[in-house]
DNA sequence: TTGAAAGCGATACCAC
DNA sequence: GTGGTATCGCTTTCAA
């Protein structure tokens, strides 16, 4: 069933019963609804090949997960994409998902964007010495980050989440409990939101004189087993933390894991602070958390993001949109005072 | 640059360049050097929107992931998708992804269908009461679930674990090791999976004249808190379990955490097992696993769920595919005989 | 082996 | 307010 079925079917011309069905002002109310009720009567549905080939817009967002050499998928990039999916359906757009090896990724975006797939792109989990903005700018595709490309802050649209801000005020609060041994447990450093969050947590121990122990800082893909193996190690060596700064939920199970089997009390004998992205199968409780947090919902994130692109960026790309999210730190169980003899 | 421009620089035909670049046989294997160069040269692509139009096929296949009332967003449901991506990528296909309320998720597969925005889609879980095989056989969409659909089991095509018998082993491990209080903390039971789940727990017991007690089952979405929260309850409760099995490795870890926080031994005070997914960022260890349990790759069936629906079904949509597959039972440091007295 | 031309199914400009 | 027609960019008969 076509435009042109249906045209016939009504004895109007086909720019007429288009004009009804896409809502053109200038069609009597009269003939819109003869239209409308035909179309409905006999099933018409418009070729959206058809349609985005005559208009030249693919009605789509392209989105590239990449996964790591370890095949780690990250739970982040998909509670990201429910909430960008969210305003999709609402404001009428496709996403087309493309799920490619970390060597990959650049191919997938040109795909993209020179196969006319997709008319914008989010750019997901940039790096440190990332250049995609560089292929996308080539290829002409607006685009959004999620996070920030170093160097890129002012000339690019991203929205992004204060990780230095929020990571200096955790590690500030385990200072102020008389923490002085703080391990952190980061993400790779290599990804520019682990980069700032370990700048912040370095920045409040440089504020009240202390320094870092290489010992205490870790970075991996975040799993639950790191966590635990990460813990457990610090917890039997020499000097051991009385308290961690973990960049993710999944990893503090694992340290909280340990530390119980230790036979230690989390939040007495040592204390934990996760940053929380508020992911939908891990919830932390709600006015008193299991774990004391940073917390910025990442599912939000999308869909401002989705929001952004699609009604700022693309009516207007070459006017840079940021959107700045603060966490907030949130009290919970998982921290107390520290006990350790000094 | 279009497919005009490119054979107006060759001055050769359209047709001629486009079987060069599609690889028709017909073409002199020095025209299609020469226009494979100068495609590459001038750095054509091309449109795929018209391409779509002309031939018919979407080259696509949707993706309708509901999130439930609760918001929750399914982490299988992700790493599934992870491995059909891996697989379109190599099968030259794209994928069009809706995330939707549960209400909508109908709509979104009419249009999905009826727009063409997709050649084939993939059901992802499905219910005890489901009917979307109705809707997209009116559609003539064809389609592969995840799962299946009770009374569609020969007619449609599935990919599926064997829940039942997972389910059925696993009790019966429990049972052998002397355990006859087993909690079942199991998904929504008006999904499909975790009807059968039920099942083959209930079998187990029920061949070894043993009855279920309602006080030891639950059902909910499996997040951490849901395994926490339960764990807690039931050994606080009159009579408590020696032994969890759990369908998720996320709710799993909860019970693991009021466990230990109750100053008790897992695998040695209380058994757990529970089913592993075998998500990215929940791995449960290599040959000693830290939760024993019941596996198979959810990624896995995702490349395969592509792989079949591209291979089998789009050329021969009345045949319907059948795949099965086993789940491992892998022995870790959660389990132990059953010491309560009696 | 190559080319001309007719679709594919919509949109949108220009007349009327 | 309605209709004719060119156009989007490619694939695919049919002829040569």
């Amino acid at each position: 069933m076509n435009l042109k079925q249906l045209s016939e079917a009504l004895s109007l011309s086909q720019t007429t019963v288009s004009r009804a069905l896409n809502g053109y002002p200038e069609v009597s109310a009269e003939t819109r609804k003869r239209v409308v009720e035909m179309a409905r009567k006999i099933g018409y549905a418009p070729n959206s090949q058809a349609r985005k080939l005559a208009t030249g817009r693919a009605m789509a967002i392209g989105h590239v997960i990449p996964v790591s050499q370890h095949e780690m998928m990250n739970p982040v990039f998909m509670e990201f994409i429910a909430g960008a999916g969210e305003a999709y359906s609402r404001l009428g757009y496709d996403m087309v998902l493309k799920v490619v090896p970390d060597a990959q990724v650049e191919g997938a975006y040109r795909e993209l964007a020179s196969l006319k797939k997709a008319d914008a792109v989010i750019v997901h989990g940039p790096r440190i010495h990332d250049t995609r903005h560089e292929i996308l700018d080539t290829l002409g595709v607006p685009f959004l980050i999620h996070g920030r490309i170093p160097g890129q802050e002012e000339a690019r649209s991203w929205i992004d989440m204060n990780n230095a801000h929020a990571f200096e005020r955790a590690t500030d609060l385990l200072l102020d409990l008389g923490h002085r041994r703080i391990a952190l447990l980061n993400g790779l450093e290599d990804m520019d939101f682990a980069a700032r969050r370990r700048r912040g947590f370095e920045k409040a121990l440089t504020n009240r004189g202390l320094s870092t122990d290489p010992a205490l800082m870790r970075q991996a893909d975040m799993t639950e087993p790191y966590g635990a193996e990460s813990a457990l190690d610090m917890l039997d060596g020499a000097n051991p933390p009385t308290a961690f700064l973990v960049s993710s939920m999944i990893s503090a199970l694992g340290v909280a894991r340990v530390i119980s089997q230790k036979g230690l009390q989390i939040g007495r004998d040592v204390s934990v602070i996760t940053h929380d992205d508020a992911l939908s199968f891990l919830p932390n409780g709600g006015d008193d958390p299991i774990f004391t947090c940073t917390r910025s919902s990442v599912r939000y994130a999308g869909q401002r993001a989705a929001e952004l692109l699609i009604e700022q960026i693309l009516p207007n790309p070459d006017v840079p949109v940021h959107e700045y999210l603060e966490a907030e730190l949130i009290i919970g169980q998982s921290t107390g005072p520290c006990h350790a003899t000094a």
